[in-house]
DNA sequence: TGTCTCATGTAAGGGGTTACATGATTCC
DNA sequence: GGAATCATGTAACCCCTTACATGAGACA
């Protein structure tokens, strides 16, 4: 489970109650799970068992009490020791291959659409990307390279959804060759 | 569940039996499923509770019984209509780049080989999806633009590990700057 | 004798999602 | 009065994965 690893990296920088957790989780794009509670405090609880986090309760007024987590001495080796490790292959989900791959029944003023939607959708999806990116400015960067790798993470995600555009896009235009 | 939009697209170009979609997944990479028993065998039953495909059994001898499944009519609707809906955006699954957030902590040479690592294994995946591209020569092409869309298909697997890779070697060139 | 192919299916468990539940305060 | 924020947690459900089960024939 690559999701608590997320959160020791999260722990390793500051220490963190479940709900601020959340809110990172729900908006950097590269942490690709939803965020929702029921991943995000049973990660904690289990990792805290494990040893590799621990908690205090801070009370609170005007505001319920919350638990902030920071990392142990033997979770911050247990994130070297998995920073480490052969990196896992990168997935790619894409639906939309699927449905390009019987589309072929479709008239071709259908598969323009199909085409064009696809097109604007991964538009906006980079849109957000490069919104998000632009926003964030408290991430870790206590030394240059690690501003430099911050950055590099950024440019992944965008140039991922650069080329899948420019795919698309030559796609659609290739297809006129089929149309008289 | 789009795996059932999967093999109903299958059975609109060939009846198959349960047996034969699972290989089909295990080898087609935009596939992205594992192609295991518990998943064919069980969409294949709610897809045909659900009117959209129809099995006939055939007797062997010397091998097992199979069902032979193919698509109704109204499976037929069912996929059009699927087909013309808005694509899903592409999810990009990368547990790399959580690694890397965090891999400040390592030496530089630690972080060299991780970066390494990365691009090996890309340049072995890319290497796959050229192989299985070559191998594939009995895929639906019963029009010139079908061929055309399966072609794509390929290119944009390619594309997207090619644009990974073009990445982490950019990435990889650019630390030699953190050092000395 | 052991493993591979053909062929269908089940069991168990992990991972992920949405939605529900509580309860005070703040803002419109 | 109603929604949003802070804060933790649970329930129900779906999806997906590995592994197990059966049983015949082919091949080394």
């Amino acid at each position: 489970m690559t999701i608590r690893y997320a959160i020791l990296g999260f722990l390793s920088w500051k220490e963190s109650s479940g709900y601020e957790l959340k809110k990172i989780f729900e908006d950097s794009p590269y942490l690709y799970w939803s965020g929702n509670n029921n991943q995000i405090y049973k990660s904690l609880l289990q990792l805290q068992k494990a040893g590799l986090v621990t908690y205090k309760t801070v009370h609170q007024d005007g505001a319920p009490s919350k638990k902030i987590y920071s990392i142990t001495k033997k979770g911050q080796e247990e994130l070297k020791k998995w920073i480490m490790t052969a990196p896992a292959v990168p997935e790619f989900k894409k639906p939309f291959l699927i449905q390009m791959a019987w589309a072929d029944i479709l008239s071709k003023e259908e598969l323009k659409a199909l085409f064009a939607r696809y097109e604007k959708e991964i538009e906006t999806q980079l849109n957000f990307q490069k919104e998000k990116y632009d926003r964030e400015k408290d991430w870790p960067n206590r030394s240059p390279r690690e501003t430099f790798l911050w950055n590099m993470i950024s440019v992944n995600l965008m140039s991922t959804f650069q080329s899948e555009l420019a795919w698309i896009r030559k796609v659609s235009q290739q297809l006129s060759r089929f149309e008289e």
